[in-house]
DNA sequence: CGGATTTGACCTGCGC
DNA sequence: GCGCAGGTCAAATCCG
């Protein structure tokens, strides 16, 4: 048999693997965009809806970063993202704190700190801040009661610049820490805070695709496919995302 | 020195 | 009734 006639046929076999591997990719890609943008649309709302439950902060309004009275009214929870390693049980959610008891629960190696509102003596408001169990990075802020007084500062002074709220990343949270409403960012900058896990590597792809290039893109797109596919995180939001899509694209059900 | 924090003791509710 | 766990009190201590 000659040698560049088998050469030659495997050469072309290779090009016609690479090209529907190419137009896969393409597929793929297009893919993600699109439940990207889905997953950002759905997160918007999960945002929205879950800052009318908890209590929470008005990012648009002029009243800074002040919890809103009424949803501290009743007990809510609310998730501060920290830095690990420290080990204060302190959130700045604008009031002033009073700490007036520390203690070690059953199920949970950290201790639980109590805190009553000292910003006004008669306020009734206390508050328990407790290391989560799932992720030492984020603090369990419970609130109880209702404040009798306004704020006592101003938001630059409420959140440090490493403090970050979520609504509930563990438990009913599909979207667990894979995103992060960072507080300090304007609103822009939220949502494109929110776009980064999904949308970097693609949009990181999508600029830097040069068609010419064959073998390097794809060598990008493995090490971006490896190294989302290892990111346990992605797995998750990626997982939650295919659900929502799934679940949105399926006919309600009639309430009779 | 005064306010904030720490920490052990005490109180209370709940399940067995 | 007892034991356990969570919550609160208050004296001691720390810190600016």
């Amino acid at each position: 048999m000659d040698a560049p006639d088998f050469n030659k046929e495997k050469v072309q076999a290779l090009q016609e693997e690479l090209g529907r591997l190419q137009k896969e990719n393409q597929t793929l890609r297009l893919l993600f965009e699109e439940m990207s943008s889905k997953y950002n649309v759905l997160h918007q709302a999960y945002l929205q809806e879950s800052s009318s439950q908890f209590g929470s902060y008005d990012e648009n309004s002029n009243e800074g970063l002040r919890p809103r009275v009424a949803a501290v009214a009743k007990a809510s929870h609310v998730y501060v993202k920290t830095d690990p390693r420290d080990k204060s049980l302190i959130v700045r959610d604008g009031y002033q704190w009073r700490k007036y008891g520390q203690k070690v629960t059953k199920n949970n190696p950290s201790p639980r700190a109590y805190f009553k509102c000292s910003v006004a003596p008669g306020c009734p408001v206390k508050k328990k801040v407790q290391r989560c169990v799932e992720d030492e990075s984020f603090l369990m802020a419970s609130y109880e009661g209702q404040h009798n007084h306004e704020v006592c500062s101003t938001p630059t002074q409420s959140l440090s610049s490493s403090t970050t709220i979520h609504p509930c990343p563990f438990l009913d949270n599909p979207f667990r820490p894979t995103v992060t409403l960072d507080l300090t960012l304007s609103g822009s900058n939220i949502q494109s805070s929110t776009r980064n896990y999904l949308g970097n590597a693609l949009e990181d792809y999508g600029t830097s695709n040069n068609i010419d290039d064959d073998d390097d893109d794809n060598k990008r797109i493995e090490d971006y496919v490896a190294s989302l596919t290892k990111d346990p995180n992605f797995t998750l939001a990626l997982a939650a995302a295919v659900a929502r899509s799934i679940s949105a694209g399926q006919p309600k059900p009639s309430i009779s």
